[in-house]
DNA sequence: GATGAATGAGGATTCATTCAT
DNA sequence: AATGAATGAATCCTCATTCAT
């Protein structure tokens, strides 16, 4: 694919992410993706296979970015905690920088529109972390509880704040945002 | 409205229930509703204005099922650790035991479909253990941390991993739910 | 038929003349007629078969009542051109007092709705007129043209001019009537 | 839009006016018109906004093909009578040679599936025939009364016999519509 | 590759009519 | 006689997808 097919796929996930994320999936209609993205509504067919494949390619596309960005700076050569520290913060930031993206990733996580199998290949974005978890309960840095509860507890009450700020409810001052990390951290460390 | 209509409405809201959260609001027609309720599809509209009035009620009426079991038990002289405690065992035994109620609203919470108005009146539910953060904060039991922080804390964690259970992803034993519930409380208190 | 129940069918009659003139057969829901006649959906079909026969009688009805009101004061003795002027003045009066009911009939008469039979039958209201426009043929006092055509110059400006005035694209004054009943007779006077 | 478009849109008002003529608005669902005019039924939606939009349309184009017609062969050189006379005769054939067209504007004139802005813009067909009107009336050459009832006796006795003719209730031979025309005149002439 | 006109299946909703009460 | 809850057939319209150009 050439870099003109690849601003047009590009262009077309783009206001799939939009549209989508702002009207629902079947309020969306592929006509109206095409008129947003600057190309013929069969041109879309050529990229995807069918409006399904498009909205999990979108599934992928974000999370391997959210990934990306998360492990950004982070080495084995850093310590635990601060590589902790750094995950942490990394997807803190990306998502508050990317509200769309956010917001489409907490609606389809969960919609029957997302196939098993692209719900696995998102979780991958997480290995690193998954696996630093691993490491530190290893060396007994954090408590003896199973991997996902470990990981809840680093995951999902951010999740939830920045679904709040996102909201308009609350605002994340950078004193409260280390506080939380380290709430995160008293729930988890040894 | 007499028994025999009650009798009727919960079986379409139990009928959408269980069909939504498998398929999807749009791939469940009406028609598959009232054939799964026992009834003409016309006769849904003599309880519900429309397809999404259905399902906001169907939200709304949930919510408050999960907000009067999260409450069981729960009283002014319960000490305060106690109290939290409580709220939390019951949320997370109430939502293991009515998984199709829990996945509809984590996939609904987030959706268009769920008018803003009725996520309002939806977090009235969670009132009385935001009046009970409110008051240990006071008491310097907690942290002095915004409201929805302390919230995320103690509700984020466990939203997850009752998803990862129910996704087979995890088994939740009496002692790591106790760990777990542990950890909620590091993160929080004083 | 007992009083309450011509009271009943007479209030269903109007019901049904004022919604269905206003917003149209298919736009009247029974359902409305019913509510506005103060009955219930049912019991319209006690009194009328179906909808299609509600506003066929509707029909009859009004039709007999615009006979009966243009023949008030005329009779075998009075002169044939006054008789002509009872007539049409009688008309005019009528349907400028029931604007409902000649709507309704121009809307009608028309119409795929009304039956032919429906539509013979009305035109006997007119029966006393077409006798005189016979009459006076003979007599020679109007033009040998064929009846439809006479009683055309007599029956159709005026309707058109109704029309207009209860689109209030037209104030008729007294003289400007007295005018236009000339101009009718002018038409087919011999 | 090219000729094979305008063929289609061309079709498919022809059957709009075949079918809804016959049976009626609510009686004719949009895959009847659809077939009778060689479409599929989502062709429609492609040149007309929705059934109403196509009903109005249809009116539009009527009332312009009926003012074209009757303005035929009428200059401002043609001394006033013969124009009044050519008016009236074009209108007269047109109808008579167009039966389906007039009974849907008999029909639908009064409906309220037509839109005032539909029924004013319609209005203009008859636009040359007002100012005639106008123009003799300031030569004295007919009655001072007001326009529309100089209008109604040229205009509406006409649209009755065409109405009776097509009813098969009278057969106009040459000889009476020219005594008809006659009577029109001798109504309003001064 | 790109277009966008055309397709036609699918579904929400309405409403005339029935019938148990 | 009167009710009004229930029915389910009927129809407008949308939109994913195709394919001739």
């Amino acid at each position: 694919m050439n870099t003109k097919q690849l601003e047009k796929k590009e262009a077309i996930l783009e206001a799939t992410l939009q549209l989508i994320t702002e009207n629902g999936f079947h309020a969306t209609p592929m006509s109206q993706i095409a008129k947003a993205a600057g190309v013929a509504a069969g041109t879309i067919y050529l990229y995807f296979k069918n409006k399904e494949e498009l909205i999990n390619e979108l599934y992928r596309v974000l999370k391997a970015r959210l990934g990306k960005a998360m492990s950004q700076g982070v080495s084995p050569e850093i310590p635990v905690r601060i590589a902790f520290e750094k995950f942490w913060y990394n997807v803190l930031y990306y998502q508050l920088k990317n509200p769309l993206a956010f917001r489409f990733l907490e609606q389809y996580a969960n919609s029957p529109f997302i196939m098993q199998s692209t719900l696995e290949e998102g979780m991958k974005s997480f290995l690193p972390l998954m696996e630093l978890v691993k490491l530190a309960k290893q060396e007994k840095m954090i408590k003896d509880l199973p991997e996902y509860v470990l990981f809840a507890f680093l995951h999902a009450p951010i999740s939830f704040l920045i679904k709040m700020q996102l909201q308009g409810k609350l605002t994340l001052d950078e004193n409260t945002i280390a506080q939380t990390f380290q709430g995160c951290w008293d729930a988890i460390k040894n």
